[in-house]
DNA sequence: GGGCACAAAGTTGTATACAATCACCATTCC
DNA sequence: GGAATGGTGATTGTATACAACTTTGTGCCC
């Protein structure tokens, strides 16, 4: 994986140290498909971006192809861009995927977390809560997203802590797609009791915690059988 | 140097599925770092490639993208890309993160592998016994990571295969950084028996074996400190 | 002799122009 | 009338040109 975008370095929002613009632009486009605001399908021409983010091609075609790499969006070649359906094969394997990395680094995280990362973990518990008040499920979606990510990177395994980064980026659209919006707010009590055994560096209950919030995570998504492919039809063809 | 090859649509051969030069000139950069060709910290200059592969910078550029990718170069900004030089940590990461997930693919792998598969892995083996037959131990090497790689797709899990992918390329440059030579011929007992264990079907012992193979593979690494970043002076200052 | 400043060369970052490919649509033939 | 075919427009793939930055070499001043 290369350079993050939405990296929060502690401080230093002022001094932009000129980062890559196509990760800039990877960024934004990232965070409008956790939001929906891009559905799964829409084409993503490439002059189009261009002009909107008033860059030339190159970069765009930087920033798409970094984003295919996540597997956010699928390019087809001489066809374009498109951002990526996720089909439930997939959504299983994401999961699957994170339950075998997760509870690992949730309990490494534990034997290592200082003070000053149990504070970020509180801020960022504290936006999700007021994301959800505001009703901004796609920006709680990003935050809690956001949530794993930090206990990867608390837990100072670089290589799992990338390849979690990746996986939760998926997860975000996947969720976008398969929530089923009965179910709510069991995260805000999940994320809490992660954070409270993690303060008291409990490796064996963070770990634990970890593993049955992603079950638990992955059992309400609405992963019955309907063909992608001819989702798009269904709903084009619908009375 | 100029293009080998002439772009011939007509091939004589099969048809060609007209696949990306970038990746093209990935996998052929990706072999040459493995077999050490290149090695660790070399500059990858963009003319330079440009003109050995005979296409623009455009191209190389990409493939250079992907390589950074899979962390095998390191883009710095405005520096350019040279060979990734893997430190003991990220050694140690790297075999960590084989050991979590390429047990279970192995257990997936014996309740669906078919004969073909099983036709598959044996040639592998085979070729890479007549590859250290020959000394060459780079081909082999290559061959070694790719007999893992094929049990990853046999279990029929591209999610992790794709993970699991992205970690052998970097294990085969870690191996060939810290290999140390007095050891050499554990990989074929190894290889063997998971063979057996597959065919046999036999998911639990399967995925002991790959535990033990890469617990064995991570402790013949030498990988005592000494810092990436002041090695080569060290090296070049020894008296 | 050492250190700093400036200039020149070379490399990467970005934009743009041209070529190749594909999708759509009208026309034509059966 | 339906299907196949060729034209046309648009989009992507690739190459090249220009701009910005980094590095390095040289000369001047202390």
């Amino acid at each position: 994986m290369n350079a993050e975008f939405e990296k929060t370095p502690s401080g230093a929002s002022a001094m932009q140290p000129r980062l890559p613009q196509s990760d800039r632009i990877a960024g934004a486009l990232t965070l409008a498909i956790h939001q929906r605001r891009l559905e799964p399908g829409t084409k993503l021409g490439e002059d189009e971006l261009a002009e909107i983010y008033g860059v030339s091609r190159t970069i765009i075609r930087a920033a798409l192809q970094s984003l295919a790499h996540h597997q956010l969006v699928e390019i087809r070649r001489n066809r374009g861009a498109f951002v990526a359906q996720p089909s439930t094969r997939e959504a299983h394997e994401v999961f699957e995927a994170r339950a075998l990395l997760e509870p690992f680094m949730a309990r490494r995280a534990a034997l290592r977390i200082t003070d000053a990362h149990l504070a970020t973990l509180e801020r960022h518990i504290h936006e999700e809560h007021a994301a959800l008040a505001d009703g901004d499920h796609g920006k709680a979606l990003h935050l809690s997203g956001q949530f794993h990510i930090e206990i990867a990177r608390i837990a100072d395994h670089g290589t799992i802590a990338d390849v979690i980064t990746a996986l939760i980026a998926r997860s975000s659209l996947i969720i976008a797609l398969y929530w089923r919006r009965e179910s709510a707010l069991c995260e805000k009590h999940a994320h809490h009791a992660l954070l409270d055994a993690l303060a008291k560096g409990d490796g064996p209950r963070a770990e634990e915690l970890m593993k049955s919030h992603l079950v638990d995570l992955h059992s309400q998504l609405d992963l019955r059988d309907r063909q992608a492919s001819t989702r798009s039809l269904k709903e084009a063809l619908a009375p």
